[in-house]
DNA sequence: AAGCTGACGAATG
DNA sequence: ACATTCGCCAGCT
């Protein structure tokens, strides 16, 4: 069942269009795991380079980047976002703007498969 | 097996 | 926008 979560997970995180970006609480509410918003981030963490899942575009609820300001990480993200034409101010990105909200029949049928 | 940890969230100043 | 606090929860040790 685990594992069943895990691609779960993946598989809504991978259908973030570019240029938008999702709350991890929000990828666990489309996976079917309401209250699991770290579930998220611990399996992000573990995800594999190899299949390039568009991890970048996953943020905190409030459009802060998960990562300290000015770290590595922080910047290897705040890259690849603006270079999909998001615009990130010091670690924070305007979630009016750029929040994923998919058509809801859309992604049920989406996230069927 | 009982804590500990963390790529979180919501609410408050 | 930033810091604090508290709630949350599964995986890890």
């Amino acid at each position: 069942m685990s594992e069943e979560h895990r691609s779960q997970i993946y598989h809504t995180v991978s259908l973030i269009p570019e240029g938008k970006v999702a709350s991890y609480g929000q990828i666990a509410d489309l996976a079917g795991l309401p209250g699991r918003a770290r579930l998220v981030g611990l399996y992000l963490k573990q995800h594999d380079p190899t299949r390039n899942l568009p991890w970048h575009r996953v943020v905190k609820s409030n459009g802060q980047i998960a990562f300290p300001n000015g770290s590595d990480k922080a910047i290897e993200q705040c890259q690849r976002i603006m270079s999909e034409g998001v615009l990130v101010n010091n670690n924070y990105i305007e979630m009016k703007k750029y929040k994923w909200d998919p058509d809801l029949t859309d992604i049920l049928y989406r996230l069927a498969f």
